[in-house]
RNA sequence: GCCGCCAUAGCUCAGUUGGUUAGAGCGCCAGAUUGUGGAUCUGGAGGUCCCCCGUUCAAGCCGGGGUGGCGGUACCA
């Protein structure tokens, strides 16, 4: 036994994938029932498409390379193909409706749950297998689509329980952000990469505050342990125009829009992203959810695909961990319009909008807003097996609760009566069945209600007492197990 | 990827200027209690001091390299 073995494997869990437990598992089940129901209201259906796809459906070969981009999970098939992990629910989605096109309603409406992954750095919160719940409608050209998104990813969000006024779903059009690109003179496919720059230095306003995205516009920034991030070279107008729209957010959205429209008096891809901002804004408010989303111009999102508007839910209540500082939970989801995406496969582009909620992410927030997961479910009545030859006897009560609909299990292990006590603590059991030879004999058996019994326990300090008193307990005829375990289970449901 | 910090029991951590057999609390197992989860007391199990190389009479402690973890930053389609 205590032989010292070398040949042992480590257990250990890869980096940045977790475990999840009873309690978890509860709660995430108890989440995306009520997504889902939320999504079929709005009359979304079900579809499921496979963790693996074809690397180049998913769009992720590296640019002149033969090889798939480091971010993704990929392994060559016995037919030298590359096969990938997807790493979202959206570029499965364009696949599969390039596939199927002919014969799908359009507009098509549709939902999605399931796991995805990403091969980058772990870090708080960010897993490289985590939970995502999308919805999307292809062939629906006009921005009501994306209008009806945003409002279903509000119903969504305060179906989990997320109360209004602690979220918000921001939106954005990346026409704007192109109008200003063309203003500051960034336009056209010679500037594709002083664009993204200036992109990712917008996506970092609310961590880095105004003045990190100025640096970042210009020179570039150093961070806390001294790198050094080159920024976008703008000068100091260029870089306050665009600090200047990131702020054109005003009271409500159609003011709002109307600043932006001044931003943008010539005709251009930032004036037509005002109109589309403008026209969402209008049917949102006459939706009655002026007061869930909002006009946001600082809005980025995902740097490629997305062509039209863009839309970001935020949690935005406070909350400090255990060392008290505060907690920035930030995007829950985000989605937008991406008319580009289905065309890789087809010859014509197909207008879609869709939306994906971080189940994970969200799930880690509710956990901080409502404490601890919900106390752990009430796990299986426990028979004990006081008396190894009379575990037949033990294994036909067992049975019998489970005919009756009621979770049961006989204690298997070797351990004595006390040890099996504290297993079915441990379990959560709400109740024990107890007979030994006694009880066996008078054809009954002993029945403890372990919570009752707890709350008994806390109020009793004197041993003997405890032991005398047994409390919570009782004696019954065999015959009324099921009856009897119905009366204590009945106290705790 | 880059920068920084850290690594001692299942968990949280002590460990003196380098000096015998490396400790505590919690947890776990058991006994006190011949049939009762709590409380109390007692006992027990549990360690390659992350790994390798070096310095030294002597390394958990010093030096170099590696691995792993944490934080920041970059990337995040």
């Amino acid at each position: 036994m205590n032989a010292r073995r070398t040949d042992l494997t480590p257990a250990r869990l890869p980096r940045g994938f977790a475990d999840r437990g009873a309690a978890e598992l509860a709660a995430t089940r108890e989440m995306t029932e009520a997504i889902r129901r939320t999504y079929e209201l709005w009359g979304f259906e079900a579809i499921e498409t496979p963790f693996f796809e074809y690397t180049d459906a998913l769009g992720k070969f590296l640019p002149d390379q033969d090889r798939p981009n480091a971010g993704v999970f990929s392994l060559k098939d016995d037919d030298e193909q590359w096969l990938s992990l997807r790493y979202d629910l959206t570029a499965p989605l364009a696949r599969f409706v390039a596939e199927n096109f002919q014969r799908l309603p359009k507009p098509y409406r549709s939902y999605r749950f399931g796991p995805v992954f990403r091969n980058e750095k772990p870090g708080p919160g960010r897993f490289r297998q985590f939970l995502q719940f999308d919805a999307d409608i292809v062939g629906a050209p006009s921005v009501s689509a994306d209008a009806e998104m945003c409002m279903m990813m509000a119903d969504a969000l305060e179906a989990v329980g997320i109360r209004r006024g602690d979220y918000v779903v921001k939106v954005n059009n990346r026409k704007i952000l192109d109008g200003v690109m063309e203003a500051i003179g960034l336009g056209g496919p010679e500037n594709a990469g002083r664009r993204l720059i200036v992109l990712r230095a917008i996506d970092k306003l609310d961590r880095l505050g105004p003045e990190g995205v100025r640096a970042l516009l210009g020179e570039g920034r150093k961070d806390e342990s001294g790198d050094f991030t080159k920024g976008a070279g703008l000068d100091a107008d260029a870089a306050v125009r665009v600090l200047d729209i990131l702020k054109a957010k005003a009271a409500d959205n159609l003011q709002t829009a109307r600043r932006l429209f001044d931003e943008f008096p010539k005709p251009g891809a930032g004036q037509e992203g005002a109109r589309e901002l403008s026209a969402v804004a209008t049917l949102i408010d006459q939706a009655g959810y002026g007061d869930r989303v909002e006009l946001d111009p600082s809005v980025v999102r995902g740097l490629e695909y997305y062509t039209g508007p863009v839309f970001e839910a935020e949690l935005t209540f406070k909350i400090e961990d255990e060392h008290g500082r505060p907690i920035q939970f930030g995007s829950v989801g985000g989605g937008g319009r991406y008319d580009g995406l289905v065309g890789r496969f087809m010859a014509d582009d197909v207008p879609a909008t869709g939306f994906s909620i971080g189940v994970s992410r969200l799930q880690a927030a509710l956990r901080a807003l409502k404490g601890a997961d919900a106390a752990a479910a009430l796990g299986p009545v426990v028979v004990l097996a006081l008396d190894r030859e009379h575990i037949g006897r033990s294994m036909a009560q067992a049975a019998t609760l489970r005919a009756a609909g009621i979770a049961a299990e006989v204690y298997l292990g070797a351990s004595g009566m006390k040890a099996q006590m504290k297993y079915a603590d441990r379990r959560h059991s709400p109740c024990v069945v107890i007979q030994g030879s006694d009880e066996r004999e008078k054809g009954e058996v002993t029945l403890k209600d372990l919570i009752e019994g707890a709350k008994a326990a806390a109020a009793i300090s004197d041993r003997s007492e405890w032991t005398e008193s047994r409390p919570a307990q009782v004696t019954v005829p065999e015959e009324r197990l099921v009856e009897e375990v119905r009366a204590i289970l009945s106290r705790h449901v």
